[in-house]
DNA sequence: AATACTAAATGTTTTAATAACACTAATTAA
DNA sequence: TTAATTAGTGTTATTAAAACATTTAGTATT
């Protein structure tokens, strides 16, 4: 095993980012605009090389806040995309990462950004480059798997939230709906939140009290990945 | 993104193999000793570069075959590890996989075996070269985690099995005890084996039956990873 | 000021899954 | 024949998950 670390040819690394948020009650993902070819016209994710001195995480929070101005925030290494004809102009592996964005910080993004970017619903992507598809049907998988054993959920919203807000970002990650009181019962018996004084009135109803998630430090992974 | 492919210095991209197996009560690995600089006299996870011409996927499958004659097995991608200095002679991604092997299948690989290959157990490593030390614990932990929901375990076994060697494989990767009676319902509720009229005699002592895994497919993932 | 409307808030019961626990059966060795 | 050893088997208690309807606090309308 490496043996002669300049016998082969190499491959060039890039780094892809699938950044989630939830917004106007739905789940939508960062797409850039290709100008050119290949796949000119089609959407793709926002990813870029890795440079020689840089690791590959790092590699991923550079360009994130390239491409969104966003620093930060919970990068997780979704997978490594390497077949040979991927990407047409020559072999590329690339390492996927997904990061969930909180969606007060959306606005942080339209001003830094250079490229036609936009939001897209998970639930209606346009046409994609390369093997973006593969790439977000895979991200949506582990997003949601993630939810099921992390509060990961609750990077997708702002610092006060209502519980019904929190409910929404998981109904619409799970494109399902949930019992109310069960899903409050288990996230009170979680302990994770904490009730503040302020609460939030929109429409012509009762006020929600809103809510603040108690650790600083999210509960991201259970052992592992 | 991606507008000149020639524009970065790149870096050398390889596998690595964390090839399990169970054997004498005891979950091993498969080391290679270090025979040149840099970690000379240290053992070492196999594995090799990516060459151009092949996918992630297929180099694995390769260094697997190479190392060990054994081909068509579950190969798990694990993480890529990505950091900067983590090899002394240049920048170098790896992409770790993870394999877990029949203990029947084990002798093929003395057959074939080239360089200096032993099998450590988990529980008592030796000196690890380069970042191994951190991927093996990465790998324990994805094993693990692997087990409590998927049926990778049985892979770890001969096509006939006791029940008893079945909960042997899940005491000794999770390295704990399982309560004998809960272990049988959990199995034989899970439908996932079959009782042949074969049994198994060793030792002064009641024969246990042998089963065999029902299913020729292994159920090996969730949703995803 | 009374009424209609809307979303917020709240408990109990049923069902399913997990955890704890001890004896009998079949074989070999002495 | 007896001792030793592992195989094999059910029941009860506890915990977690799922199903389900009414009251409360506000705004808008008359």
């Amino acid at each position: 095993m490496k043996t002669n670390i300049h016998k082969y040819e190499k491959p060039s690394v890039t780094v892809d980012l699938i950044i989630f948020t939830v917004r106007n009650n739905d789940l939508k993902v960062l797409l850039i605009s290709r100008g050119i070819e290949p796949f000119k016209g089609m959407w793709a994710i926002p990813g870029g090389f890795v440079h020689i001195d840089e690791s590959v995480e790092k590699a991923a929070q550079r360009e994130l806040y390239e491409e969104t101005g966003i620093k930060d925030v919970y990068l997780e290494q979704l997978y490594t995309f390497g077949d040979v004809k991927r990407d047409p102009r020559g072999r590329v592996i690339t390492i996927a990462y997904f990061a969930l964005i909180n969606s007060e910080k959306i606005e942080l993004k339209a001003k830094t950004d250079v490229k036609k970017a936009e939001w897209y619903s998970m639930y209606s992507l346009p046409k994609l480059a390369f093997d973006h598809k593969k790439i977000l049907e895979y991200a949506l998988q582990r997003l949601r798997y993630k939810l099921e054993y992390t509060t990961a959920g609750f990077q997708l919203l702002p610092e006060l939230f209502t519980l019904t807000e929190l409910q929404g970002v998981y109904e619409i990650i799970f494109d399902k709906k949930f019992d109310k009181r069960n899903f409050r019962k288990k996230i009170k018996q979680l302990d994770l939140v904490e009730k503040t004084s302020q609460t939030k009135m929109e429409g012509a109803h009762r006020p929600a009290a809103l809510y603040r998630f108690k650790s600083k430090e999210f509960v991201l992974d259970r052992d592992v990945v």
